[in-house]
Formats: structure tokens, sequence, C-alpha cells
DNA sequence: CCTACCGATCGGTAGG
DNA sequence: CCTACCGATCGGTAGG
């Protein structure tokens, strides 16, 4: 009984283990440029031991961004369905949490959940489309809120929300935790500029 | 003469047909992942006749990644020295004319000029990198002039202006020219977006 | 957790 | 001596 827990426990610590090396090496060299070759060499163990815990090549790829995305809908996802809170602070929550968890994940696998999602399969594919169809309508309610309240003013919600989000998002290619800023004041040099570019007192 | 003249306009038209055709694959399939036979399949020839063109699959990724990004710096470089033009007339130009080059690139290598850095020479992805330095040079410009003029007010000008460039840039995921807004219309949200961001009267 | 392989396909080049 | 292109194959490596 003991025993038998103890190694789904090692099998979780394992798969946890390959699923971070190769998602390093999918940052760095791509999915296609990564074989399992490589990936079996930075998990120091042979290739084939890596199909005792994953199916496939794809399988791991499916789970790295999986994870990644949960992350990042779970960052945002306490404001799903508030109503109470202030539009204006929902936004900066919004903008810091996503962008703390972000920062935190940093050198590995973040942009990949945007350019490998053409190798997975067709099934796969949905349901990260349908994770990040949730973050948009997080981003989408937070907005919608600060309308019907008369703080924000956008020529066009969705549109704003991309801007948005794609800001975030691609600070992984220029934030660093060692840089110039910590993660918080960029946080909050982030949240400025977007709150001021839909804030209703700047639209009269 | 005229033979020779003739000869070296096929080469070029024939260079200019095989860098679209690998440029779409590539951004469908990525780099890694697309071969020199389906490229050559694309362009109807066998694979051996690319390489009375290119030297290698490289240097095509190379061609489309500076084809598309000397495209980019060309669409605002007349703001480069532009110290007479209305600081918020240039943010718009900026914005809009990056947006409608981008938007008529479309569904092909826009953002594998990001993704496949990677799989260049050193030497290429210095050229690559030196012709961005420049684009993000001249948005800074930009933003300079309005802080100095007091029309702009920001709290950080370097991650401001990596905020704007992503979310134009990003923008090639979602926007369509079949879609409910035109490209013009798209333009006009994003910089109204952008110039209430920095906008000094929104400051105070 | 290992060695030993498979069918196929990779980027690139041979002679004609 | 050039180009554009053929069928076949080079040395290596892919996922499994």
């Amino acid at each position: 009984m003991k025993a038998k827990q103890s190694r789904e426990m090692q099998t979780l610590v394992n798969k946890k283990w390959i699923l971070e090396k190769a998602g390093t090496l999918f940052w760095q060299k791509g999915y296609d440029g990564s074989s399992m070759r490589e990936i079996a060499n930075a998990c120091e163990c042979r290739p084939a031991n890596i199909y005792n815990y994953f199916k496939s090549k794809e399988e791991i790829l499916y789970e790295v961004i999986k994870d990644n995305t949960e992350q990042t809908v779970s960052s945002v996802e306490h404001l799903e369905n508030d109503e109470t809170t202030d539009p204006v602070e929902q936004l900066k929550s919004f903008v810091k949490s996503h962008f703390e968890i972000l920062a935190r994940m940093k050198r590995s696998s973040v942009l990949i959940s945007d350019t490998a999602l053409k190798d997975l399969t067709d099934e796969h594919r949905k349901a990260i489309i349908q994770l990040r169809d949730r973050y948009d309508s997080i981003m989408r309610q937070v907005i919608r809120r600060g309308i019907d309240s008369g703080q924000f003013a956008v020529k066009d919600e969705r549109i704003v929300g991309y801007l948005i989000s794609s800001g975030i998002l691609r600070s992984s290619l220029w934030f660093s935790t060692r840089g110039r800023l910590s993660t918080d004041e960029v946080g909050d040099v982030m949240f400025d500029f977007y709150f001021s570019g839909i804030n209703a007192k700047c639209k009269s």
C-alpha cells in the first residue's frame, strides 16, 4: 500500500521533471526543433524512458501548454463573478496578477503556447482554446463592468481586451526579474498605461 | 545584353516567388516543421531548384524575416528625424502605418520573425536585431517628443514603447481584413486607446 | 531503465 | 561555359 503510493508519487515527480526540462527546451529551440533525444539528455535519461510517462512528444507539448495556460487563467479567475469590487481595482488586479504569474514562469515555455498550437492534435488544441476563451471572457467582463459603472470608456471592448493581453503576454520577451525595475513596479507601469487608455475621464 | 538583363530579372521574380511561398509555409508549420520538399511543392518546382536561388534553407528564412522587418521599419521611418510635426499626429501615424503594413502582409510570416530568430545564424540574427532596434528607437523618439512638448506623460518610455508595439504586432493573430471592422477603423481604435494611455491631460 | 533497432524523412548535392 | 532541371541518392536523424 505504502509502496504503491510511493511509486505513484515518484511517477508524478518524474513527470513534472520531464515537463520542466522539455518546456525549457521547447522555448529555446521550438517544438519541431527539439528532439526526444535532446529532451532525454536534459532529463538525464534515455529517449525510451520518456515513453513510460508520456504517450508521445505531442502529449508532452500539450501538458506543457495546458499547465501554462491553466496557471494564467487561475491567476485571474477570482474576478470571474466579482460584481462588487471597484472595476478600476479589478483591472489593476487582472493586469498585475497575470503579469506576476508570467514573470514567475519566466525563461520557459511562455510564447510556446502561441506558436506551437499548430503542433497539437485537434482535440488538444480545442481544449487550450477553450481555456483561452475563458481568459478573454474574464478580461471582457472586467472592461464591461467599468463601462457599466461609467468609469471606463472604450471604442471597442474586444480590441482593447486584445491590446491589453498582448502587452502583458509579450512582456516575457523583454522583462527580466534581474532588470532595472521590479515585477511590482513594471506591473504598476502597465496598469497605469492601460487604465489611462480606457479612463472615461480622459475621453471628454 | 538584353538576355542577361532578362535572366537577372527572372531570378529576382523567382526569388520573390519562393520567399512568398516559403513565408506562408513557415507561418503555417514553423521553420523546422517545413521541409525543402514542401517548399518546393508550394513553389511548383523540385527541391534542387531552390538551391539555384538560395544557398540554404536558413538563407530563405533570413530573407523572409529581413523583408518583413524592413517593411515594418520603412513604414515608420518617415518619423525618424521629424522634429516639426505634432507629436500626437506622429503617434497616430506610427500606430496606423505599422498596423496597415501588417494588415497588408497578413496571413504570412509575421510572427515567424519573432519565434524563428533562434534558427538564424549569429550574423543574420544580429542584422535583424539591428533593424528592430531602429524600429524601437523611432518609437521612443516619438514618445520623447511628446514628453518634451508636454503632451505626453508616461511612467516609463521604454516599457510603454514595448506595450504599444506588442499590441500592434500581435494583432496579426486576431485581425482579419474580412472582419467586422476595416483596417482603418481598427487602426483608429488602437491609436485612441494608446494616445489616451499617455495623454498628459489624463494624468493630472 | 537499457540497447537495439524500424520505416521515413531530413537538408543538401551527385552526375548527366 | 551558362541556366534550369531531372531521377537518384548522400550522410544523419526523426519518432517510436
